[in-house]
DNA sequence: CTTCATGGCTAATAGAATTAGCCTGTAGGC
DNA sequence: GCCTACAGGCTAATTCTATTAGCCATGAAG
């Protein structure tokens, strides 16, 4: 059976797939070499090692919730988009939990565009309550904590008890907005 | 030079050394082995293994932040005890990154009471805002996940911007209030 | 037809976890 | 004072994984 030819694209898929069934920590490049049906040395002919394509991962990833964020947006504003956007974030990030948590927090260069043009959505769905500057930045970051927050706690299972999870999370999405209404 | 004897504590001691010093991803049984002065499989007549090694850490972690919450609480109530919950635990992960970087989120059995008590905190931190029963559980909720986005997204140094972190701290304690009192 | 880059392979090294089994000093029990 | 069992250290050996070096075939470009 022709396998797909490989290419570092490739190996990223893999690497999702991996991700996603097994967690980040089955992630390997002798487990992705296993998938790709070839040596483990081989993959060094399209990406340099491990540390890099965990960093490739993290920017696939970060690429979709780009998307998911900015299609939230996508015609709202104010409360309405940024509920749509905590909303599609928390989605994400429970649908592919495994996959949330390969997510690299630490700056890397390779992913900083990406990670800029997250920001300018928050930022532009923050347009509405008249931030601007500093204040905006402040705002984002605070946006991002929470949901950031909600995300990996929930991706992780820390959230134990039965209470119902839209509900503490709606919850969260009223904090943000009425701590944003009340700072105008 | 007649080393300290060796004791499942003193191996926690030795690991949070290593965390503190070069990150979570250093802390290998054989760091931990070369601190005590010891050949790597001596530490397992003191710890299970690895995995378990990482579980006592961030179970130490987890206590020292409960103490850091307990103190903060302590004697204050309402906003002030909220303020000082989030500004203590903020506090201690920018102290500790490593360290905080290390706590397992995924619950765990031998960690269980530690975490019960901090969330027993919490709820009694949110007593004077009349939440009780799944409203108070939903509160505590969306507190964590503000405390630890904050924290993880600081100490992973996410927040990569000039603008003073203290103020966008400000601002999700600000948040976090007002979504409170807004929900009374 | 020749050349050369691409992408695969094997061999080899090194570091880490983990297991098995040995050895010794010492605290008690006699 | 002697014997025994256990605590806690050690060495040897195995298994994984990452990573590097260097070889080889194939196919496109000249």
């Amino acid at each position: 059976m022709a396998r797909a030819p490989l290419s570092p694209d490739a190996v990223v898929d893999l690497a999702l797939r991996i991700v996603d069934e097994e967690g980040p920590d089955a992630l390997t490049l002798s487990a992705v070499a296993g998938r790709a049906g070839v040596a483990t040395p081989s993959l060094y002919k399209h990406v340099r090692n491990l540390a890099e394509l965990r960093v490739l991962v993290s920017g696939r990833v970060l690429g979709e919730l780009t998307e998911v964020a900015s299609e939230a947006v996508l015609g709202r504003s104010g409360d309405e988009a940024l509920r749509a956007l905590m909303d599609g974030w928390r989605s994400y990030a429970a649908r592919h939990p495994h996959r949330y948590s390969a997510l690299i927090q630490a700056p890397q260069p390779e992913t900083a565009e990406a990670g800029d043009r997250l920001v300018g959505i928050m930022v532009a769905a923050l347009r509405a309550y008249g931030l601007e500057g500093s204040a905006a930045i402040h705002a984002v970051r605070c946006l991002r904590a929470a949901m950031h927050g909600f995300a990996v706690l929930e991706a992780a299972g820390a959230f134990q008890l039965a209470e119902n999870l839209d509900e503490s999370h709606a919850l969260l999405a009223h904090m943000v907005l009425s701590g944003l209404h009340a700072s105008r």
